[in-house]
DNA sequence: CCTACCGATCGGTAGG
DNA sequence: CCTACCGATCGGTAGG
């Protein structure tokens, strides 16, 4: 009675609707969308089923819960930046040229899917538990990057020997992170050139020579 | 028939129970607490209600709407940010010592007041278009102070000239708004020791000569 | 401040 | 995917 389940097949997809996959992934393009203008809880999946043209119910043949989508969409909003961060840490380049590389792949999804990176940094906390903490782990492996970057040049001698890459990392990922809250009304709209602008500034203080402290 | 209403009176508070004031300024506290917590939609009136050990409908003698509770905390948390940055600008020092005593005071907040802050930070795009608009007003106020301390130290030839009092003000505002982010997770929680590198960070990059563009 | 209450909406289920 | 529907909760009002 009991037929092995297709689905857990990984390569084969035998017996499943053609546009399954394609259909969830508009879905959560829509919930990317809602959930970024209201957050999740002003969020209905009403609004979400509306912007797609189907029943609201309907939502619930693709995803088990509201909570799910959230999932879903914070997933895709991490998972682009730790891959490209982790291509550019292992190419080639010095440690200033792979810091810079690393700040404007960075920005890069907030232009190219400034959804799904909107709410997966304002809403991931609404995820629960279990979820919020698998996501943390993605976002924690992003930040040893950029610190494991920072330690390379201090190492090569190159940045200078009193850099805490911690402390570094935090100041960068902070005004990175904060480009969504300006980007679109801010009047220079090349958010890669702002970018390059701030990768220069902390270059040079990277760069810097150890100056006088507490000189007036 | 029609009296003339006390409240309109600004000095004179007569006729109105005395605690109203003290008692309005709990609900915002707890308003601010559970909506940084839950985010605004998330949050429910009942919850601030239970905080208070009131019921939720008496809320609604203090407060006409969740949404005027929201403006008011949002209110709250911007306005000590102006305030101190106001005194430190027009205050003595040299444009370093300046922009470092902006940094420190700006972050001062996130641990008096954390909630109102992050409630302000997340929570603001939340608030009907004209409060929004009045709040915006302030946090724009305070960007101008930076922006005019930056350009002050250009001017004087402190800080490097090809300085971009803007998104220099930007980067700056993305680190310090980044803080409440990390802050209570991070191992090192003596947030001044952490800004104070932030400060140093900037600094060397602001005082640093110019260097080579595009060297390998 | 409380009691009593309401209309609306919300996420989700049953069954096809 | 749809129809039909539900229990729960939510912000807010009336009247004292």
């Amino acid at each position: 009675m009991r037929q092995a389940r297709p689905e857990e097949g990984a390569a084969k997809r035998i017996g499943r609707p053609r546009g399954r996959r394609r259909r969830a992934a508009e879905i959560a393009d829509a919930a990317a969308q809602v959930f970024a203008r209201r957050g999740y809880h002003g969020a209905s999946t009403q609004e979400i089923a509306d912007l797609l043209g189907m029943r609201q119910a309907s939502l619930y043949y693709y995803f088990p819960s509201k909570e799910a989508a959230l999932e879903e969409v914070c997933r895709i909003g991490v998972e682009g930046f730790v891959e490209s961060a982790l291509a550019i840490a292992a190419g080639g380049g010095g440690p200033a040229e792979k810091l810079t590389a690393l700040m404007t792949a960075h920005t890069r999804p907030v232009e190219t899917r400034a959804d799904y990176v909107r709410v997966f940094l304002n809403e991931r906390r609404h995820l629960p538990v279990d979820s919020r903490r698998r996501i943390g782990r993605k976002s924690r492996r992003l930040e040893r990057i950029f610190e494991a970057v920072l330690k390379e040049g201090v190492d090569a001698g190159i940045f200078r020997s009193d850099t805490e890459p911690r402390l570094c990392t935090l100041a960068i990922l902070g005004m990175l992170n904060g480009v969504p809250a300006w980007y679109g009304r801010e009047k220079r709209a090349d958010v890669d050139g702002i970018v390059a602008a701030f990768a220069r500034l902390t270059l040079d203080g990277l760069l810097a020579a150890p100056r006088e402290r507490g000189a007036g």
